[in-house]
DNA sequence: AATGATACTCGGC
DNA sequence: TTACGGCCGAGTATCATT
C-alpha cells in the first residue's frame, strides 16, 4: 500500500526573508507586490504568522495592511517580493526532499509530495518526515508543515491541520474519522460557491458529503464534478506522483495609469513578451498559444487567446499576436480603459523543433 | 452523440 | 471610508470533427 507525504513550507516567502535578514527578529513580516503606481499601492503576497494574528492576509491591499499594523501599534516589516531568491531557496529545499523519497512531485514553489511507500510502515514514514523537517530547518532555516496519508488528497489535507511546523498522520483506518468532522470548505476543490450549494443541501461537513448519494451530487454539479466530490469525500485520491512540466508561462503588470491607447500599451506588452520569451529560451521551450490578459479600470479580468498553426519560439510572433489580441479586445470594448495587462503562452512543448523543410 | 481542442474564467497561494 | 498583484492550474463552456 502506498504511503504518501505532503510538505508545505510555512509562510514561505516571509520565512526566506527572515533567513536573509536576521535583524527582522521580533518583527512581523509582510511580503508585498507593489504596483508601482504610488508609494504604497499594491497587494499582500504573504503574511507571516505574527502578521496573520493581526488580521493581515494574502490578497489584502497594502494600504489596508499598513493601517492594521498602525492601529495595532505593531512592529511590522513590509518587504517587496523577491521571487528569484525564493526560487533559489525552494530548489535547495526540493533537492533535500529528493534524498528522502523514491519519488517526489514538486507541486509548486513551496509544496511537494513524497512517495514513502518503501518506508514500510506509517511509523517509519513519520520518522523519515521528522528527520526531513529537521534537515530542511538546519540547512535552509525555513520550517514545513507535513501530512502523511494513503494518497495525495489525504496527505495534503493532513498537512493543513497543524501549521506552522506540524506533522499530521492519517493512517488508512483513520481516513473516515479524519474527514468526517471537517467542514466541506476544507475539502480540496470546494470553494465558496460549491460550499454554498452544498449548504443548501444541508451538507456542512465532509461526513455529510460522503453519505450523500453520488447520483444526487451528479444532479447538482454535473457528472465530472459530482463523481469527483463523492470520491474525495470518501478519502479516495491518486497515489501517482507526476513529473510536472510547466503548462503555461506568463507575465502581467499594472500600467502606469488606466489607458486604452495602443501607444501606451504596446511598449509594456513588448517588455512582458520579451521577459516571457527569455524564460522560454532558458528552458528551451516552444509555445503555440498566446493569451493576453486584461484587467479593466473596474478590476474585471478577461483574456483573449489564439492558437498558432505550429509551435514556435519566435519573439516577433509573440509581439504581433499579443498586439492583435489587445487590439481586438479594445475594438470589442470601446468604453473600457485598462488597468493591468499581461502576456501568457501555453501549449508548451520542448524545443528541438527541427524545421521540416527536408520534407518540403 | 462522442471526442478532443480551444477559449475563457475562477480561485489558491 | 477606502485602500487591490502576479502568478499558476483546474474547471467549464463552446466549437470543430467525426
Amino acid at each position: 500500500m502506498a504511503i504518501i507525504a505532503h510538505l508545505d513550507l510555512d509562510a514561505f516567502f516571509a520565512s526566506c526573508e527572515r533567513v536573509r535578514y536576521p535583524d527582522l527578529a521580533g518583527k512581523a513580516i509582510v511580503i508585498c507586490i507593489f504596483s508601482g503606481r504610488g508609494e504604497e499601492t499594491g497587494a499582500v503576497s504573504t503574511a507571516d504568522y505574527a502578521a496573520r494574528e493581526l488580521g493581515i492576509g494574502a490578497g489584502m491591499p497594502i494600504r489596508q495592511a499598513k493601517h492594521i499594523a498602525e492601529s495595532a501599534d505593531a512592529d511590522v516589516a513590509f518587504l517587496p517580493a523577491d521571487k528569484e531568491y525564493y526560487a533559489m531557496v525552494s530548489e535547495r529545499v526540493m533537492s533535500i526532499i529528493e534524498e528522502y523519497a523514491d519519488d517526489i512531485e514538486v507541486a509548486s514553489i513551496d509544496e511537494a509530495y513524497l512517495d514513502l511507500s518503501s518506508s514500510g510502515s506509517y511509523a517509519d514514514a513519520v520518522q523519515e518526515m521528522r528527520r526531513l523537517k529537521q534537515e530542511i530547518k538546519a540547512d535552509t532555516g525555513v520550517t514545513a508543515s507535513t501530512g502523511i496519508g494513503p494518497n495525495k488528497l489525504v496527505a495534503k489535507m493532513a498537512s493543513d491541520q497543524d501549521k506552522p511546523d506540524g506533522l499530521t498522520v492519517v493512517t488508512p483506518e483513520n481516513v473516515q474519522d479524519f474527514l468526517a468532522n471537517l467542514p466541506v470548505r476544507e475539502l480540496y476543490g470546494v470553494g465558496p460557491k460549491t460550499a454554498q450549494r452544498l449548504e443548501s443541501m444541508n451538507v456542512t461537513v465532509i461526513g455529510d458529503l460522503a453519505e450523500t448519494a453520488v447520483q444526487r451530487l451528479i444532479e447538482m454539479f454535473g457528472e465530472a464534478k459530482g463523481v469527483s466530490l463523492h470520491r474525495k469525500a470518501n478519502g479516495e485520491g491518486s497515489t501517482e506522483l507526476e513529473q510536472r512540466e510547466k503548462k503555461q508561462l506568463s507575465r502581467i503588470t499594472t500600467l502606469q495609469e488606466d489607458t486604452r491607447s495602443m501607444s501606451d500599451i504596446r511598449p509594456v506588452i513588448r517588455e512582458l513578451a520579451r521577459d516571457v520569451h527569455r524564460r522560454l529560451r532558458q528552458r528551451d521551450i516552444q509555445y503555440s498559444t498566446v493569451t493576453v490578459i486584461v484587467i479593466s479600470s473596474e478590476r474585471k479580468t478577461r483574456t483573449r487567446s489564439r492558437t498558432l498553426p505550429a509551435a514556435t519560439c519566435s519573439l516577433e510572433t509573440m509581439y504581433s499576436t499579443s498586439e492583435i489580441l489587445i487590439d481586438e479586445f479594445l475594438s470589442g470594448h470601446p468604453e473600457e480603459r485598462l488597468r493591468r495587462v499581461g502576456v501568457r503562452v501555453g501549449n508548451l512543448s520542448n524545443g528541438m523543433q527541427e524545421t521540416l523543410d527536408a520534407f518540403g
